[in-house]
DNA sequence: GCCGTTTTCGGCCCGACTGTTTTCAGTCG
């Protein structure tokens, strides 16, 4: 069983010992899920290393929950789980999701009203029943309601890459207002999170009248859900909720500092404030009522003893360790990336030329491109056969040339994204690959092979002597398509033993290495690059998305090769 | 159920908002 198998468990645990008013019981059991998320290592690996001791070293794993992670990964069940479910047979993962829905409010409707999943609220909310149990009333039942119809629509989450825009935007609109000074989104947004629940917007301003007067009235809003002094709520035409908080300047980095940590961080920033005999809030960092600091982020931490830190790593899985023993790493920075492994062109199933993609790449600054237009065998994606590929290869020289002379400044490395057979082979003969800079092998058919046949699927294609990269590793794309079955620990392992590197898909609906892979490759000493994957020379924007999901896997220059100048970069494709 | 440079027992993060109440419980971030 993987880490984020056995966390589902045990968060879901907590939520059932939650309903049973268990004392203590689930901030326990929720701890052990939080960190085995955020672990960066296999518990399984742990366990057959160390054994039980070594499950107790983990953060917040005590005797009992050791015993449970180990019968969970002996025998991939939990009894004590099987009675809990037993005992109160409700859909916990549905319901939660409906927003306002909580521990308490399930208990009640499961034992009035026999609530077991979002089918029985709905028509327990839609015939009034609701309504009239106590505490509640017809405002609540309308509220769930509209929980029910936002959880259908988007299971209440929105791709970062569809969201970050729209936030942008609102960002522009506010920082126009007269007397609005800092403008800020926090959250999950400034996380850069792959998925997104809401906006939240920090400002300073000097007239809040004004401000929410114009964000209420933004073309982008569809209702107004709050509207006060400090704090006005509004749901988007998108569908999402927006937030502004009007701050005092001297309060602006406590309040940046407390939006942007994940929840786990904020526990325990707050916690090493209570050590120190401070008070952590939004507000500041107190002793007793005297305020020692909270205009800006840098104050605070360095008053808790640690230096800041990068809003992608505030997750609470070793940055607040790293940050109090000076020993955060330097994480690769938006501007740093130097050129794109990873685009396609008219060639093959992209839109535009080489030259059009190539002079998009100049434009951002880049050194290189690498155009890897499909080949072989995958005929929807227009894949180019050999011939074609001897005629780009002529092109790409031509180019060049002509590049070169008009003094443009930018490299086209000639590559290829070949196709992984479901036997592990490559679809392109060595003798045309070998006339390539860069190749590409990913998987794209024949996604639901068995773990064992797809890990040596792939372990097979790195091998291959010409293979340098693994585009989208996983094959997950968020909300569609779950990741094929691998054991991804050998393909990292057999990365770092064959010289191959791994694929950070910037495209925002892969995102593919994720966050926790990335960390284990940084570990492991495997070598990546970020990509696009662009069919058109719009997408090359998409870079910084694959950089944020890079940051949040705390990867550093040398482990992110397209960071490299382009000789080192060739010189190691060839090392291989 | 876990945890400890004040503790192996007695604590567990904090505040706003909402809807229901008339002093508070539940949810959320």
């Amino acid at each position: 069983m993987t880490n984020l198998e056995i966390a589902k468990i045990f968060r879901e645990m907590a939520i059932l010992y939650e309903i049973q008013e268990a004392p203590f019981k689930p901030r326990a059991y929720e701890r052990v899920a939080a960190s085995l998320e955020s672990l960066g290592r296999n518990v399984s690996e742990i366990y057959e290393q160390g054994g039980l001791k070594s499950l107790e070293k983990i953060p917040g794993v005590g005797k009992n929950t050791a015993f449970h992670i180990e019968e969970l990964l002996k025998t991939g069940q939990l009894k004590l789980y099987k009675q809990l479910k037993k005992s109160l047979p409700i859909d916990i993962d549905e319901l939660t999701s409906v927003l306002g829905v909580g521990p308490k409010t399930i208990q009640v409707l499961y034992k009035k009203l026999k609530i077991k999943n979002v089918a029985d609220l709905e028509a327990a909310a839609l015939s009034g029943k609701i309504a009239k149990l106590p505490r509640f009333g017809a405002q609540s039942q309308e509220k769930i309601l509209k929980g029910l119809e936002f959880h259908k629509k988007s299971r209440g989450r929105y791709l970062l890459g569809h969201v970050l825009p729209i936030a942008r935007e609102i960002e522009n609109r506010l920082r126009k207002i007269p007397g609005v000074d800092k403008v800020e989104t926090a959250g999950s947004i400034r996380r850069r999170q792959e998925t997104i629940g809401d906006i939240d917007t920090l400002i300073t301003a000097k007239h809040p009248e004004k401000v929410m007067e114009i964000f209420t009235h933004m073309p982008e809003v569809s209702e107004i859900l709050s509207r006060g002094q400090t704090k006005t709520t509004v749901r988007l035409k998108f569908g999402i909720q927006a937030d502004v908080r009007i701050l005092p300047p001297e309060d602006y980095g406590a309040a940046l500092q407390y939006f942007t940590g994940d929840k786990n961080h904020n526990i325990e920033t707050r916690k090493i404030a209570i050590k120190k005999g401070l008070k952590l809030s939004e507000y500041g960092i107190f002793r007793g009522k005297k305020k020692l600091g909270g205009k800006t982020e840098e104050e605070i931490y360095k008053i808790l003893g640690m230096n800041w830190m990068e809003p992608e790593i505030r997750t609470a899985s070793g940055e607040i360790e790293a940050a109090k023993n000076d020993t955060l790493p330097k994480i690769i920075g938006y501007g740093d990336i130097r050129g794109n492994l990873h685009v396609h062109t008219k060639w093959s199933d992209g839109l535009n030329t080489i030259p059009e993609m190539a002079l998009a790449g100049k434009k951002l600054g880049y050194e290189y491109i690498s155009i890897s237009d499909h080949v072989g065998t995958l005929h929807i994606a227009h894949a180019m056969d050999e011939k074609k590929v001897l005629q780009q290869i002529k092109e790409i020289d031509k180019l060049n040339a002509e590049f070169a002379k008009k003094k443009i400044g930018i490299k086209i490395l000639k590559s290829a994204e070949t196709n992984i057979s479901a036997d592990g082979n490559i679809d392109l003969p060595h003798k045309i690959l070998e006339k390539l800079d860069i190749v590409l092998a990913g998987v794209h058919d024949h996604f639901n092979l068995p773990k064992e046949k797809m890990t040596a699927r792939i372990i097979r294609a790195m091998k291959h002597p010409n293979v340098n990269i693994i585009t989208h590793p996983t094959g997950r794309i968020i909300f569609q398509r779950p990741a094929y079955q691998i054991d991804l620990d050998k393909i990292l392992k057999a990365a770092k033993e064959f010289g191959v590197a791994m694929e950070i898909n910037a495209f925002f609906d892969r995102l593919d290495l994720r966050d926790e892979d990335i960390k284990k490759a940084v570990g492991l000493g495997v070598k990546m690059v970020i990509s696009t994957d662009a069919h058109n020379k719009n997408q090359m924007n998409l870079m910084e998305y694959g950089v944020a999901q890079a940051r949040r896997g705390w990867a550093t220059e040398k482990d992110i090769l397209n960071t490299w100048p382009l000789e080192k970069l060739l010189d190691w494709f060839k090392g291989k």
